[in-house]
DNA sequence: ATAGATGCAAATATTTTGCCGCCAG
DNA sequence: CTGGCGGCAAAATATTTGCATCTAT
């Protein structure tokens, strides 16, 4: 129908755009968090992230700029900023098994697209969806303090290479 | 500001209001699937859930009814489910841990609204949503199969009670 | 009859914990 | 200096798989 999307769209394999470089590390400084090598490590490797990331695979870019950092100071590190409101935890879908993705978040919040064929994830910001959101807050009287959204299904690209959405049996 | 929602709630501990009983039972005979008294008995246990279930909760009602059924059956029949979508896996924004939930989706989809403090889910429906859909299917020119949208924060009872949304540390 | 299910046991995968020595502030 | 942090090993949880046997159709 209209011609031009009603909202932006972010496409690609996400690069993370929304947050200047140093972010996480920042904030945790102002809230007079410790600061060490291992986390600062972490940190980095998150913040430069192409795509999100799972537990294991931010183990290894870790290991590669530190080959001391351990699995645990990871999961320590993933906790810590959870609990400080910095990171979401993703399971996209599980369209890969039943990891967690991470992925820390900007002042907007996005809606995750995912295609169940080839994998690729968009991330959009749509008024709507903030409409959306006002919308439950008022009428369940909640005060929101997280929201995720994932959808999945076939992009253009996989449709046109002929895959459906069939269950696979 | 307007007195009426713009949307149905269904509120409370998740009665599975939507479907007749015997749903899942019914469409897995329609598509040829066989009905062992396992598979039985743990689709029974879904359906009459009070609640959004774990694999452990499924396990525990099945053997209830038949104490023979093993957990690896449980698995093997979530997964047969969700291959056909028939049920959605749900992660409740990981407010119990990191645990997944099962339900028996509707020909309605709808927002699981929950309270992170006192942990009462609720289901909504609403048109904004369905429109939103819309919208990202045709400006990500994807054909949509799966959604999920999952919110959360304080209702208003908690806040009542003087909980705030504040980060524990 | 037979393709497909189940049970059992064991393998994998993922995340958490206790304890102690170490380092950032 | 010192309380929080990281490493190690092990535990706890969660899910999957190989294989022999059984059963719904």
């Amino acid at each position: 129908m209209s011609s031009t999307p009603a909202h932006r769209v972010s496409t690609g394999e996400r690069i993370n755009e929304h947050e200047p470089a140093g972010h996480l590390q920042r904030e945790l400084r102002s809230r007079g968090i410790r600061l060490t090598r291992q986390r600062r490590v972490v940190l980095q490797v998150m913040e430069s992230a192409a795509r999100h990331m799972d537990a294991n695979e931010i183990l290894d870019g870790a290991q590669k700029i530190d080959s001391d950092i351990t699995r645990v100071t990871v999961y320590r590190t993933l906790d810590l900023l959870k609990r400080h409101g910095l990171i979401d935890e993703l399971d996209l879908l599980h369209l890969r098994g039943h990891r967690h993705y991470y992925e820390s978040h900007g002042p907007r919040d996005h809606i995750h697209v995912a295609c169940m064929n080839c994998g690729k994830v968009r991330e959009v910001e749509s008024p709507l969806y903030e409409e959306l959101k006002k919308q439950i807050s008022r009428d369940c009287e909640i005060e929101i303090s997280v929201s995720r959204t994932e959808i999945g299904g076939i992009c253009a690209d996989c449709r046109k290479a002929g895959v459906t959405t069939a269950p696979s049996h």
